[in-house]
DNA sequence: ACTTTGACTATAA
DNA sequence: GTTATAGCCAAAG
């Protein structure tokens, strides 16, 4: 089994720290695929379907649009639960967009 | 093998 | 400021 797209997506989605969200652009980028955003969105469905097959958690609410707009909270189990496990982490959600997202984004260049 | 789709982004008008 | 278009590449049908 060769490292997939999926996996090294997943892994980083893995790595964001607590409070903090990234874009799909930025993970895209960070992976060699500059525009590849949209690759990750579709490995973040799949993330859904491994949250219950492997039994583990994917903070897919970390990950945001590049303008800090919550995006895929429609593919949440409920369209809110994004902003609340956003909130929960001390991140501002108003109108389903993160407050102060510059502050709060978290660069994947960072881990190294 | 070909077509469609996708939780995006950058650029242009 | 918004809307339109193109680019990107991997999976599913």
């Amino acid at each position: 089994m060769k490292t997939t797209f999926q996996d090294d997506v997943i892994d980083l989605v893995l790595q964001i720290p607590k409070g903090r969200v990234t874009s799909y652009g930025a993970i895209a980028k960070f992976l060699g695929h500059t525009r590849g955003a949209r690759m990750v969105g579709w490995v973040m469905n799949n993330c859904q379907v491994i949250n219950e097959a492997r039994q583990i958690k994917i903070p897919a609410h970390r990950v945001v649009n590049r303008n800090g707009l919550l995006t895929g909270r429609h593919h949440f189990e409920t369209p809110t639960k994004m902003q609340e496990l956003l909130e929960s982490e001390n991140i501002k959600v108003e109108n389903h967009q993160i407050q102060e997202f510059e502050s709060v984004f978290w660069n994947p260049q960072e881990l190294m």
